[in-house]
DNA sequence: CCAATTACAATTGCATGCAGTCAGCGGCGA
DNA sequence: TCGCCGCTGACTGCATGCAATTGTAATTGG
C-alpha cells in the first residue's frame, strides 16, 4: 500500500490533465480532499509538487488556482523538447549503442512498423503506435545516460501537450492521420540508423526536426478546436492566445 | 511578511547549499523545525519542493536524506546547461535584439571589462565579475522569451555547481584565475556580437563552448579537493566518483 | 438606485495530537 | 564471545483544531 500523498498526487494530476478544472479556477483543499478520500495535508503536499510542475499556481491571496496555458507556451515547450531530445540522440550516437540497446530500439521500431502495416489504421493499431512512440522516446533518454537531461525532459513533459505522444491524437480525427504517422515513424528509423552509425549531428538534427510534426499538430488542433475538444478535454486549459 | 513555508524553504536550501548536512545524512523534521523556528508542517512542505529540485531524496523507510552528487552528475548537468543556454542564445540571435536589450547586455559586459581591467584581480573585482556573470546569463535566458526554457534552466541550476557562476570560485585559488576569466569574458563579448548580427548558429556554438570552462573548473576542483573544500563547503556533497 | 462599509462565512496556513512503524540497543542464549 | 531476538524510544505520516485573513453578501447611507 502506497502513501496517501503519492496516491493523491497521481490522482489529482490525472484529474487536472483530464481537464476537470477550468483555467483560473480556484482549487479548494476541502472539496478535493473529500473527493480523493484523504485529509487536507496530503492534498497540500500534492499542490506543492504540482506547482513545481507548473500545472497549478499559488494565488497571492492564498491557496492554489488552475493554470492556463497559452499556445506559445506549449509551442515553446515542444521546441525545448526537441533540443533536449536532440542532445539525447547526439549523446547516444557519440557514445555508441551497445548491441542490446540497438536491439531494444529496433524491436520497438518493429512494433511501429507492424502497427502501420495495415492500410487502414485501427483503434488498436493506433494505441499500439502511441505506446511504441512513448517507449522509443523513453529509451532514447535512458540510453543517453545523463540524469540532468532526464530530469529536464521529465519536467518539460509534465506540461500538457508537450510530451512526445501528447499531440498524436490531434490529427487522428482527420483522414490523413496515418500519413503523418508514417512520416514521423520514418524519422524514428532514420534516428536509429544515425545512432548506429555514430552520426551524432544527424541524429540530433533528426530529433529536433521530429518535434516539428508535434508543433504542426498543435497548430491543427487550434484551428479545429471544436473537433479536438471532444477527444481531448484538457484542451480547455489552453487559453485563447 | 512572507509565509513560513517560503521562508523555511529558502533558509533550508541555504543550509543545504552551505554544506551543513553531509551526504546520506538523515534530515529529521523536528531538529530542523526548531532550528528554523517553525513547526514541522512548513518543513515538510519545503522537503517536498527540495525533493523536486533534487537536493534531497525521500528515504524508502520514510523521511528524507541528504543527496550525494557524483562528479558525472554535475558534469552532465553543466553539459545540459550548455545546450539550454545555447538554445537561448540562438533564439535571441534569430529573433533579433532590440536596442534596449543590446544596451542592457552591453552595459553588463562593460562591468566585466572594468572588473578585469586591473592587472591584479581584487576580491571586490572578483565579486563584481561574479555578479556580472550571473546577470549576463539571466538576461540571456530572459531575452529568449521561452518559459519552458527558463524553467528547465532554473531547475538545472538548482543542482550544486551546475549554475553559471557556481564553478567560478574553484580556480580563484590558483594564480591563473584571472586568465580564465579573461577567456570566458571574451566569449561573452563574442556571444553578444553574434546575437547582434543574428548569427544564431555561432551564438549557440559559443554558449555551448562557454560551459567547457566550467567543466574544466570542476575537474580542477576535484584534483585539488583539499584547497577548494575550504572556500566551498558544499564540496562535501560530491561523492567520490 | 448605486456605492460603500460592515459583518459573516469559508478557506487557508500553521501547529499539534495520535497512531503506526522503523531503527537502534540491550539482553539473552548458544 | 558472538549472534539473534525483543523491546523501547523516536520519528514519520496523517488528521484535525484554531486563528487569521480573504472574499462575499447584505445592509445602510447618500
Amino acid at each position: 500500500m502506497q502513501s496517501q500523498q503519492s496516491r493523491v498526487l497521481v490522482q489529482l494530476r490525472d484529474l487536472i490533465l483530464k481537464g476537470e478544472f477550468g483555467p483560473g479556477e480556484r482549487l479548494a483543499e476541502i472539496p478535493i480532499a473529500e473527493r480523493l478520500d484523504a485529509s487536507r495535508t496530503p492534498v497540500r503536499l500534492a499542490f506543492a509538487t504540482l506547482e513545481q510542475e507548473g500545472l497549478v499556481q499559488s494565488s497571492p491571496s492564498g491557496g492554489y488556482v488552475m493554470r492556463a496555458f497559452t499556445r506559445k507556451e506549449i509551442d515553446d515547450a515542444i521546441a525545448v523538447r526537441g533540443v533536449l531530445e536532440g542532445m539525447a540522440a547526439r549523446l547516444v550516437a557519440e557514445n555508441g549503442l551497445t548491441r542490446a540497446m540497438s536491439e531494444e530500439l529496433a524491436a520497438c521500431i518493429r512494433l511501429g512498423d507492424e502497427a502501420l502495416a495495415a492500410p487502414v489504421l485501427t483503434i488498436d493499431g493506433y494505441a499500439d503506435y502511441v505506446e511504441m512512440n512513448n517507449r522509443f522516446h523513453e529509451l532514447l533518454v535512458k540510453f543517453a545516460d545523463n540524469a540532468a537531461l532526464s530530469r529536464a525532459i521529465e519536467l518539460n513533459n509534465r506540461l500538457p501537450f508537450a510530451a512526445a505522444s501528447a499531440t498524436l491524437p490531434m490529427h487522428s480525427s482527420t483522414g490523413d492521420g496515418r500519413q503523418w504517422l508514417l512520416i514521423t515513424h520514418n524519422q524514428h528509423h532514420a534516428m536509429l540508423h544515425a545512432m548506429e552509425r555514430r552520426e551524432g549531428t544527424r541524429a540530433q538534427a533528426l530529433a529536433i526536426e521530429h518535434v516539428e510534426v508535434a508543433r504542426m499538430n498543435l497548430r491543427h488542433a487550434y484551428e479545429k478546436a471544436g473537433e479536438t475538444m471532444g477527444l481531448m478535454p484538457a484542451m480547455r486549459l489552453l487559453a485563447g492566445r
